[in-house]
DNA sequence: ACATTACCGGAGACTGTCTCCGCTTGCCAG
DNA sequence: CTGGCAAGCGGAGACAGTCTCCGGTAATGT
C-alpha cells in the first residue's frame, strides 16, 4: 500500500472511531470522510461497507477482550463471582460503542460476516471463562458456548439500546449466572 | 373522523402490516403509501413517525397477549415447564414482526414512547405470570419484573437479529428460566 | 344548494449512500 | 534526478428514503 493510502486509511479509522463514539454506529459515512480531509470515494475504498468500517474501528478494543478474562478469571470469591465479574465485563466492552453489542451478538452464527473475527474473539474469551468453570465440576453440563453468548449479548443489546447503567444490568446477568451454575 | 379518513387510515395500518412483514420494520414509508393508494401527505398526517405506525400494526396480535399468556398458565407440568411456555410463546409473540423485538423490550423503560401501551401489555402479561408462580413459592424472591422483560426481550432480539428459530432460542429460556426459579 | 373546513396527494427540499471518472501524486527504473 | 505510470484521490452527481407544504377536492351541516 502506498503510504498516502496507508495514512488516509489510519485517518479514516481514527476518525471514524471519534464520530461512532459521538453519533452511533450509524452515523454519516460522508461526515467521517469530511471530518476526515478525504473524499467520499476514498472511505469507501478502503471500507466499501460500513461494518468494514466498524470492524476497524472495534479492532483496538476487541484486543482487550483477553485481558478482561484474566482479570474476570482472577476474580476472589468463586465461580458465581467470577462468572458475573467476567459477564460485566463482557458487557461493558460490547457496550463501549453503541450499537455493538447487537452487531456483535447477531454475526456470532454467520461465518461470512465482515465482523466475523470480533465475533470470534468474544466467544473464545467466553468459552475460556466457561472452560474454567467446568474444570471446577461448577458449571451445568448442558450449556452450549454460543448460546451463553447470545445470552449476555442480548443483555448487553438491550444495555446498549436503553442505555442501562451496570446497576441495572447486574439483577439480569445474576439470573443467567444462576441459570447456568449447577444446581 | 371523516369517514374518507377512517378508510384511509385502516387502509394504511393494513399495507403497512404487509410491507413490514415482507420487508422489516424499516421498510421505506413511501412504498406503504403508494401500495395503499395514497400520498406520502395522508400517511404522515395519520402517522407522524415510523413508530406510530409501528404501533398501529402492532396493536392486532398485542391484543392476543393476553390469551397467551393463559395459555401458558395453564401448561401443565409445574413452575419450569410454566415458566417455559411463557417465555416461549413471549418470544413468538415478539418475533412475529422483524425488529418489534428490539423497539419494544428498548422502550419498556420510557414512559412517554410512541409504542408505550404495547410495552405495557408485555411487562403487564409478564407480571401475571411471574405472579402465579409467586403464589406458588417457587420463584425467586428478589427478581423484579422488568429485568425479567429485560431479559426475555433481550434474547427475543436476538433470535428476532439472527433467525433463530425456537430450537435455538429453547436453550437460553432455560437457563432464564433456571435463574429465576427458587433454588 | 352552499359554505365551510377536514382532508387529500404529490411535488420537491433535504439527508445520507455509494459510484464513477478525470486529475494528482508517490514510487521506481533508467 | 527525472519522467512515466499506476495507485490513489476526491467530489460531482445519481439514487433512495424522509418528511413538509400547500393548492385543490369533496364530505358534512344547515
Amino acid at each position: 500500500m502506498r503510504a498516502d493510502a496507508q495514512r488516509n486509511r489510519d485517518r479514516i479509522v481514527e476518525v471514524a472511531r471519534q464520530v461512532f463514539k459521538e453519533r452511533g454506529l450509524d452515523a454519516p459515512l460522508d461526515e467521517i470522510a469530511r471530518r476526515a480531509g478525504v473524499g467520499a470515494g476514498t472511505l469507501y475504498r478502503h471500507f466499501p461497507t460500513r461494518e468494514a468500517l466498524h470492524d476497524a474501528v472495534m479492532q483496538a478494543w476487541v484486543e482487550q477482550v483477553q485481558e478482561h478474562v484474566d482479570k474476570a478469571l482472577a476474580t476472589e470469591g468463586g465461580p458465581r463471582a467470577q462468572l458475573l465479574a467476567w459477564f460485566a465485563e463482557y458487557v461493558e466492552l460490547l457496550t463501549r460503542h453503541k450499537g455493538s453489542a447487537s452487531a456483535i451478538t447477531t454475526a456470532l452464527g454467520v461465518p461470512d460476516s465482515p465482523i466475523r473475527s470480533k465475533c470470534q474473539i468474544y466467544a473464545q474469551a467466553n468459552e475460556k471463562v466457561l472452560d474454567a468453570l467446568r474444570a471446577d465440576d461448577a458449571l451445568r453440563s448442558d450449556v452450549d458456548n454460543l448460546s451463553v453468548c447470545r445470552l449476555v449479548g442480548g443483555v448487553a443489546t438491550m444495555a446498549d439500546q436503553a442505555s442501562l447503567d451496570a446497576h441495572a444490568v447486574r439483577p439480569m446477568l445474576e439470573v443467567v449466572a444462576d441459570g447456568l451454575l449447577q444446581e
